[in-house]
This record gives C-alpha cells, sequence and structure tokens, in this order.
DNA sequence: GAGTTTGAAACT
DNA sequence: CAGTTTCAAACTC
C-alpha cells in the first residue's frame, strides 16, 4: 500500500502524516539516531536514582523481581488508573500523548514510564535526584513522564528519552546499529524473547530485556527486566514491542493515531491487552505497516498466535506481581493516589477484585513513604531470586525459540527442557512462564531433570484462590516475590525469617501470619525495621544466590550442575539435609554448593561441593591466564571490535558518570542467566560480535536495567538491587562490584576465603566484558 | 492438619 | 567469633 492510501486509511491528512513523527521515524529509519539520550538525562536521571545503597537502605522481589517483583504493582497500578482515570496519566505525558491518543498507547507508554519511575522511586534515599523531587505529586507526575527531566521535552524528544529510559539495551543498540540491524534490535526488542532472533540479540535480550530479568531486581533492573518481562508477558509480542523498543513506534504510533480518530475511540476500559490489538489491528494502515515492518519477520505469526494466552495470562500474572515491590509500590502508589483522590485504593491495587496488598490499610502517607522507603523498593532476596525467576521467565519466553538453559536455580537444570517448550505448549508454559518468580519454569520444566523437590517454584498465585494453598509450596518460588507468602507466629513479620519481609515485600493476604506488622499501614515500623536489619548487615537484603555471569564455568557434566558463577552467595551450614532439600538455600536456589558453603555431607544435585573445590582451582589458574589474555584482547581487538568498544565504552562512561554502580550489582544476577545459557549450552557464546560487546550489553543491562533482582532467577533478574553502597563500586561500574561483596552473608559474614576467591574470579570476568570468555575459553 | 525436622536468623 | 536460642519453612505422617 503506498503512502496515500495508508495515510488515508489512517485517516490522517496525507500532508499532515507525512510530518508525523512516524512518516519521519520510517523515512529516516537508517540513519544514525540522535544518540543524546544515551548520555542524557534521562539515563542519568534513572540509574543514579537507582542506587542500589538507597534500594537497599533494598531488587526484584523481586517480586519483580525481580523479583523481585517490582515494577509491576506500578505499571498496574496505573493501568488501571489510566483507564479509570485518563486524567491523570494526561497530564504529564501529555505532551507525548495528547488527549487523541489512544487510551492504550497511554497505557503502554506510562508503562515504561512507569519502570523508570519505578527506578526513580526505588531510590528513595534523600541523596539521590529523587529524593530532591517533591515527594508527592510531582513525583507521581514525573513518573507519568517516565522520568523526572522528561516530561518537559517535547514529543519526540521525551519519546527518544522514554525510548532510552525504559528500554535501555534496546535504544542503545538502536543507535550503534546500521539501520538493519537497528531494525533487528527493534523488532528483537518488540518481539522480546519469544522470537528467534540471532545469537547477538538474544544475548542483548539476556542483559537488557532479562529482565528477569525483572531483574531486578531485582531490584531495580528487575524493574527494567520486569518491564519488558512483564510487556511480554503480560501484553505478549505486539504489546512487547510497544513497550520497548517499541517505545518510538509506540509514540509515533501514538501521534500518528492522534490523526486518526478511529484509535481514540478505543474502548476505555481496555487494558493493555485490549490495546495491543487496537495497535495491531486498529490502528491506521500507514502506521500499522510502520509498525509491521517490524515485525516481517517469520517470528510474526507465532506472536500473534501468542498474544491471546498472553493477554489473559498476563493479567494473572500481574495480579500476582502486584504484591511484589509492594514497599516500594506503597509509596509510589500512594502518592498517585493521592494525586488522584479519586482513585480506589482497592481499586488501583487490586486485580480482577482482588486486593493486591492491603490496601486498605493504604493511608496517605506519602511522605513517610517515599523517605521510608529507602531502597526498600524490590527487596533484594527476593529480586534475587526473583531476579532468577524473572529471568526465567524471559528465558522461557525466549526459550521458544532456543534452548535456554535457565539460570534459574531450577530453572537452569530444566532448561533443555524449557527449550523443548515449544510454540505448541506456549500457551501453557506461558501461564507457567507469567507466574512472577521464577516458580514458573520450575514448574513444569524442572519436573523433568530436577529432583523432585526442586519444583520449588510453583506459582501458586495463579490459582489465587484459596488461601490455604497459601501456604508456600514453592521454595524457590516462594521466594519469588510474587508468590511469597508466610506463615509467621511470632516475628510479626518484621525479621528476616519471615520471607515476605526477607522479600521486601508487605504480607498480603494470602499469608497467614499472625501479628503481622509487615503491612502498608506499618509502613514506618516495617523500614525502621529494615533499615535495622541492614544496619546490623547491610547485606541482609540480598539477593542470597548471585548468578554471574556468562563465562559459563560448568561444575560438571551434570545437566544439573550449576555454572560455577551462579552460587549462594554466603553459602550454606547443612548438617542433616545433605544439601539434598530445600532446607538448603543452596539446593532451595537451585545451585550448587561451593567453597563457601559449610554444609557437610553435601550432596547437591546442583553442584556438590567437594566438586565445587576442584573445579575452582581450575578456573583459578585459568582466571590469570585470563587476565593476561584479556589485557591482549583489549589491545589487538580488531577495528570493529574497537569500534564495537568505543560505543560501549561510552555506554560505560555514561555509566561511570552516572551512579549506575547499583546496576552493577544488579548485573550479576541478571546476566547470569543469560551466562548461564550459554554455559549450558556449552557454546562459548562469543557474544555476538564481539564479547567486548556482549559485556558492554552486559553492563548496559545493569546499568539500564536495573530495577531487578531479576530478578530474578528470573528475575535473574534483578538482581541485586540492593547492593549496599559499600559494595557498590563507586568508580568502575561494571566489575567490581557485586558479587565479591554481595556474597550474602546474610549476617554479612565474610564470605569464606575460598567464596571470595570464586567470587573475585567472577568479578574479573565480568571485567572482560565477556572477552575473555571467549578468549579465555572460560 | 498436626507434629517433627532443619537450618537460617537472632541473640548472647 | 562461637555457641545458643528462636523462628518459620520444609518436611513427614
Amino acid at each position: 500500500m503506498d503512502t496515500p492510501e495508508r495515510a488515508k486509511i489512517a485517516g490522517t491528512p496525507l500532508s499532515k502524516f507525512e510530518d508525523s513523527p512516524i512518516y519521519n521515524f520510517i523515512n529516516n529509519l537508517s540513519p544514525i539516531q540522535p544518540v543524546k539520550s544515551i548520555d542524557s538525562v534521562p539515563i542519568a536521571h534513572t540509574h543514579q536514582p537507582l542506587n542500589f545503597a538507597s534500594l537497599s537502605s533494598i531488587f526484584s522481589s523481586p517480586h519483580a523481581n525481580p523479583p523481585r517483583e517490582s515494577r509491576h504493582p506500578f505499571t498496574d497500578y496505573f493501568k488501571q488508573e489510566n483507564f479509570s482515570d485518563n486524567v491523570g496519566e494526561s497530564s504529564l505525558c501529555s505532551e507525548v500523548s495528547d488527549a487523541g491518543r489512544p487510551s492504550g498507547f497511554t497505557s503502554s507508554s506510562q508503562e515504561n514510564c512507569t519502570m523508570m519511575c519505578s527506578l526513580n522511586e526505588a531510590t528513595v534515599d534523600p541523596p539521590d535526584e529523587c529524593s530532591a523531587l517533591p515527594s508527592t505529586f510531582p513525583q507521581s507526575t514525573q513518573y507519568y513522564s517516565g522520568s523526572p527531566d522528561h516530561n518537559v521535552k517535547p514529543c519526540l524528544g521525551i519519546k527518544m528519552d522514554l525510548k532510552l529510559d525504559v528500554g535501555h539495551t534496546p535504544v542503545e543498540f538502536h543507535f550503534v546499529q546500521n539501520s538493519a540491524e537497528r531494525r533487528k534490535v527493534l523488532f528483537a526488542m518488540e518481539n522480546g524473547v519469544q522470537e528467534n532472533l540471532p545469537l547477538e540479540l538474544d544475548k542483548d535480550k539476556g542483559v537488557g530485556c532479562d529482565w528477569e530479568s525483572l531483574i531486578p531486581d531485582d531490584g531495580q533492573s528487575l524493574l527494567i527486566f520486569d518491564s519488558s518481562t512483564e510487556s511480554e508477558a503480560h501484553k505478549g509480542v505486539d504489546e512487547k514491542a510497544v513497550d520497548n523498543d517499541g517505545h518510538s513506534i509506540v509514540s509515533l504510533l501514538s501521534n500518528c493515531t492522534e490523526n486518526a480518530d478511529h484509535l481514540q475511540k478505543t474502548k476505555p476500559d481496555i487494558s493493555h491487552d485490549p490495546f495491543v490489538h487496537n495497535v495491531n489491528q486498529d490502528p491506521p494502515q500507514n502506521c500499522r505497516e510502520v509498525f509491521e515492518k517490524e515485525h516481517e519477520t517469520d517470528n510474526a505469526t507465532k506472536m500473534l498466535s501468542d498474544t491471546c494466552h498472553d493477554q489473559v495470562d498476563s493479567r494473572q500474572q500481574r495480579g500476582m506481581r502486584r504484591r511484589c515491590l509492594i514497599f516500594e509500590v506503597a509509596s509510589v502508589s500512594k502518592r498517585n493516589m493521592y494525586s488522584d483522590s479519586k482513585l480506589n485504593p482497592l481499586t488501583s491495587l487490586s486485580f480482577k477484585g482482588k486486593s493486591v496488598c492491603d490496601t486498605k490499610n493504604l493511608k496517605p502517607k506519602i511522605r513517610e513513604s517515599l523517605y521510608a522507603l529507602p531502597g526498600i523498593g524490590l527487596h533484594l532476596n527476593a529480586l534475587a531470586t526473583t531476579s532468577k525467576d524473572r529471568m526465567v521467565n524471559k528465558e522461557t519466553l525466549a526459550s521458544e525459540k532456543q534452548i535456554i538453559s535457565i539460570p534459574c536455580s531450577v530453572g537452569s537444570l530444566t532448561s533443555t527442557t524449557a527449550g523443548r517448550n515449544s510454540l505448541s505448549k506456549s500457551s501453557s508454559a506461558v501461564e507457567k512462564d507469567l507466574c512472577p518468580s521464577g516458580s514458573e519454569v520450575d514448574l513444569q520444566i524442572v519436573s523433568d531433570d530436577a529432583p523432585k523437590d526442586v519444583t520449588p517454584n510453583i506459582c501458586e498465585e495463579l490459582s489465587q484462590g484459596s488461601p490455604k494453598k497459601k501456604r508456600r509450596k514453592s521454595g524457590n518460588g516462594g521466594e519469588s516475590e510474587g508468590c511469597k507468602r508466610c506463615n509467621c507466629k511470632k516475628s510479626k513479620c518484621l525479621k528476616l525469617y519471615c520471607e515476605c519481609f526477607a522479600a521486601g515485600v508487605y504480607c498480603s493476604e494470602p499469608c497467614s501470619c499472625q501479628g503481622c506488622f509487615n503491612k502498608p499501614i506499618h509502613e514506618e515500623t516495617v523500614l525502621a525495621t529494615r533499615r535495622q536489619i541492614e544496619s546490623r548487615n547491610p547485606l541482609a537484603f540480598a539477593p542470597k544466590v548471585i548468578r554471574t555471569s556468562e563465562f559459563g564455568l560448568e561444575m560438571g557434566d551434570d545437566d544439573k550442575k550449576t555454572p560455577a558463577s551462579a552460587r549462594h552467595k554466603r553459602g550454606c551450614n547443612c548438617k542433616k539435609s545433605n544439601c539434598l532439600k530445600k532446607y538448603c538455600e543452596c539446593y532451595q536456589g537451585g545451585v550448587g554448593c561451593s567453597i563457601g558453603c559449610r554444609c557437610e555431607g553435601c550432596k547437591n544435585l546442583f553442584g556438590r561441593k567437594d566438586d565445587f573445590l576442584p573445579r575452582f582451582e581450575e578456573l583459578e589458574q585459568a582466571e590469570k591466564e585470563a587476565d593476561a589474555s584479556c589485557e591482549k584482547d583489549n589491545e589487538s581487538l580488531g577495528d570493529d571490535q574497537q569500534n564495537n568498544s568505543i560505543q560501549i565504552d561510552e555506554h560505560h562512561s555514561s555509566g561511570h558518570i552516572l551512579p549506575i554502580t547499583p546496576y552493577q550489582s544488579c548485573r550479576l544476577s541478571v546476566e547470569l542467566p543469560f551466562s548461564s545459557i550459554a554455559s549450558s549450552t556449552s557454546t562459548k557464546l562469543s557474544i555476538g560480535r564481539s564479547p567486548a560487546v556482549y559485556g558492554s550489553h552486559m553492563l548496559r543491562k545493569c546499568e539500564m536495567v536495573l530495577p531487578p533482582p531479576k530478578l530474578e532467577n528470573n528475575v535473574s533478574t534483578v538482581v541485586e538491587d540492593d547492593t549496599p553502597a559499600i559494595l557498590r563500586p563507586t568508580a568502575a561500574p561494571t566489575t567490581t562490584g557485586i558479587r565479591i561483596a554481595s556474597p550474602n552473608q546474610k549476617r554479612v559474614s565474610p564470605p569464606h576465603g575460598g567464596a571470595v576467591k570464586l567470587f573475585r574470579f567472577i568479578d574479573r570476568h565480568l571485567m572482560c566484558g565477556g572477552h575473555c570468555e571467549s578468549e579465555c575459553g572460560q
């Protein structure tokens, strides 16, 4: 269809259409787009806020999460809010969206915004930029805009910013790649994990899209991941497209659609899902075509088919996730609620009529919440767990395309199985995948190879029904933010004994706790307690399982064995369970025991401590070699790689400039999944074009992503959101950090010597940006 | 569903 | 830092 026709169909005068952003976008697709955004305020802004320290003061539940789960709650909340009352959203987004914009668009774009905001908000600490912002209404406003500074900018600018902010990875990609690649990426982003994209893209996803990577965030990374994940899961591919890189497209479309009245006519009640339909179906054809261009891959059909499932499932997932990150969310939601008094908390937070959290308890303490929740957003553990879980989600989604060894604890084991989940299973798989926590995967996949016990992550929330089942069946999964539910009787849910509390989420309906103080109404108490605990142990809320990267060090041939990079930060101390039961945190986390463990008679199916030691020594040896080779590589990188490196550097630099550190921490957890995937497949993924690039992506991911701990597993998403300030590398964003520090010593007992070595090793590899991986053969 | 086991968290 | 107690999840019946 030629342009005139399309325009006509769209209901937009051709001349007008030509002036429209989308038109320009199409025509300018090939040229390099303004890179400004990369370094521009948005990112910086976004990232800075995501200070883990502040968070820790948090990651994807996790509930995302992470995972834990991070932004979902917000997103959903806002989505609903939007539906219920578009007025609120319109405020700041007005420039971008406009009255004419279809609700669907609005919501989606907002969702993106939400991600950003959530991140920002995650950072509650005073030092953060966010803190500087007005605590109440203004923030919410910003929230809508996507990032504090964005709202002010013109539409196009905003769009770009949004893109950058939200879809970090995607955006950057766009900038650095040629038009063809850009499209690919864009498309890939749109499609999210589901598509069979080239390895490169997958990697990116792994890095950036993961989300799982929730994560993240954990937690924060989780947020971003989640966003992607969520969008993927919830919205389905198409919708996702809108969310991610789709930003630009969406934005453009929105503009385009502005001219087309019919879009506006979209049903008010449409949620995202519906929106997707609108985008795909309703929009003027010209717009649509553009959109389709991106989708012209063979995946389109699949995506569409999947979309239906996703739509249904997505809702469920949302509901489940809402509860996550509630600490963080609570404050945010409150803000918004207050900003818009019309909204009924219950309504806004409820999912399918169910209150995600004790919204009834929510009272306007906006201020307190804002400052009070320093970090509270994604809680770390959750994120950690979540992150992996989330990652799993993403991976799961991705799995459709390729076999992924899921990093998530259990998931990893089942990776292949997951891979098997093909389209035929997609519907069911999706459902499970949608489960916020990593459980999803576990559910079905794990069962095969993994020990029976391993099913930790069963997302019960899907069947939110019976409170009786509240009692989490899921082990790991339990950890998934979304699925957390406690049964505390004496701790008042204010100690780490309480999984909800430990995960950084409020207790909710499904919990069977007694005398619970872990509720929004007791926010101050919760925060105070949290701080206290953190003061004692800064890592108390950090993810327990650290998943590092891609240099896939396999513990052994056994599929169940996890990469050396993925280990419990603190290690277990099992004496009677032989690390074969969920009493063992390593086992529960789906990771093998390592040097850091003090377990006796370890028989961890995911990797025994004994097995780890020898291997570890080898790794150590390799490490030295790796260092050398890395240096060489750095010097001898080809032009190609150099270019990539340069770009990477830019990102890094930007990251450096910005307080990215927090993200870094996320990286581990989040990225790990990917890495694990790589390793599991035994392909040394020389990632894409160059390891360096890959590394950069990873970094970026961290930077951008954060929110998760995707957390988790799925999250591997998110991950280590909470990295305490201490751990955060001040200088070298990329590598340092994390891991090493993160090791969870919940009790902050420093990692054992062996553990330290391990982490250091991992860290070094990360520093090589994955380059070593290929070179060093690790 | 009640009781037991287990190991992390918390305390000393 | 080690030992002990408390706690709640995981597990068993």
